[in-house]
DNA sequence: TGTACATCAGTGAACGCGCGTTCACTGATGTAC
DNA sequence: TGTACATCAGTGAACGCGCGTTCACTGATGTAC
């Protein structure tokens, strides 16, 4: 239900998609205003009306990508049914890889989402990853799962948090500007299941 | 011993010295060369008979920065003197805390180092991290000294790189960017010496 | 010691460019009567 | 049903700006004789 050209259905929002786009291909540094203007057949000065700058537009942007990074940690934690151990500790794993490969597959929209464009203000607790968005809530699930099971002691569970986030974190990011290799994401993996006891260290 | 001012000393050393200045105040996305060479009170195009365009600069800083960077995790780990179990494993947490401190204190020198500028191309070992500079290194002596204390573990000294590497790294850029609280850096040092089993999990 | 000259290291004016943003405007829309 | 009009959503020309980069140039330097 294309509308005729004068008057858009919703200027605001294909703005932003029109702006996610650009950024995917070139990098949100190189994104000008009336480049996305004109991706639209529209006049630079009409994005005025929804955004006060070209920051708020990105900003928007931003927030765009945030929410499909969820969605993509959302498929891949429902790719995985079941709860039993395998799955669950499959679970985890796949949150992992595509936090990761989402970096790899889509390096400037994960700088966007997670540079310094999109600063969220911190509330008071020192990390509630249920505030960090849908990732963080999936990965709360994931490690309560591990405990209820006892794949990992409450301990492990305790230290779970942090370290699953800025170890995954930390590999995408390595691995995005280039100063660590793909080939090391298995042994991340490895590190992170030791870390947590899941090879049976706890009994 | 400073130089009248026609034939600069060494001009391409100090366009690198004041393009990190100007990176350090206002972030590397925000320099342009012709700021860097009017601070130096020095015309724009003599930046070109040492560098064949802006980006090149900017590499060089970046190369710099990386530099600089390694010096303070020198510092921090000679800090700590001796070869008893308190002072290597002070050792390691001196290495995490000042990376992270450098990110949060020097967050556009950190970005710039980091970031998409100064991309070593990744020979064929997935991981070495001694060629990652002083810092691995550094890191390497530090997991090497626990494990020849006993420590740690040997399958523990085995996940120790990635893991420290990735975790520090992600809180780092974690804090830098603003989705974490630096109330999480004790949290994570925790959580690594609990994931290298350095609580006496491993008798 | 003095001079000629090649070389080095910088100048400064100019170029074209694309950008963010503004402003007064006009075409389209929908509602009241 | 038709018309007047307020409002909404866009236009397009223009602004000033700072930038990277080029080019022909000139001042300083050091070396050969």
């Amino acid at each position: 239900m294309t509308k005729d050209p004068y008057h858009h259905g919703d200027l605001a929002a294909a703005l932003v998609g029109a702006a996610l786009e650009e950024v995917r291909q070139v990098g949100a540094e190189k994104v000008s205003l009336r480049g996305v203007a004109a991706t639209l057949k529209v006049s630079p000065s009409a994005a005025y009306h929804y955004f006060p700058d070209k920051d708020a537009l990105l900003g928007a942007t931003g927030g765009a990508v945030f929410e499909l990074f969820g969605q993509r940690m959302q498929e891949a934690f429902e790719s995985i049914s079941g709860d039993g151990r395998q799955a669950v500790e499959g679970r985890l794993s796949a949150l992992a890889m595509a936090y990761i490969n989402f970096a790899r597959d889509e390096p400037h929209l994960f700088r966007l989402a997670f540079g310094a464009y999109c600063v969220t203000p911190i509330g008071d607790k020192f990390m509630d990853l249920s505030e960090a968005g849908l990732a963080g809530t999936l990965l709360i699930r994931a490690l309560d799962d591990l405990q209820r099971l006892g794949v990992i002691a409450p301990e492990a569970r305790q230290h779970g948090e942090v370290l699953c986030w800025s170890a995954v974190h930390g590999m995408a990011t390595l691995i995005l500007e280039g100063h660590i290799s793909e080939l090391a994401v298995p042994a991340l993996l490895d590190a992170i299941r030791f870390a947590l006891a899941m090879d049976g260290k706890v009994a």
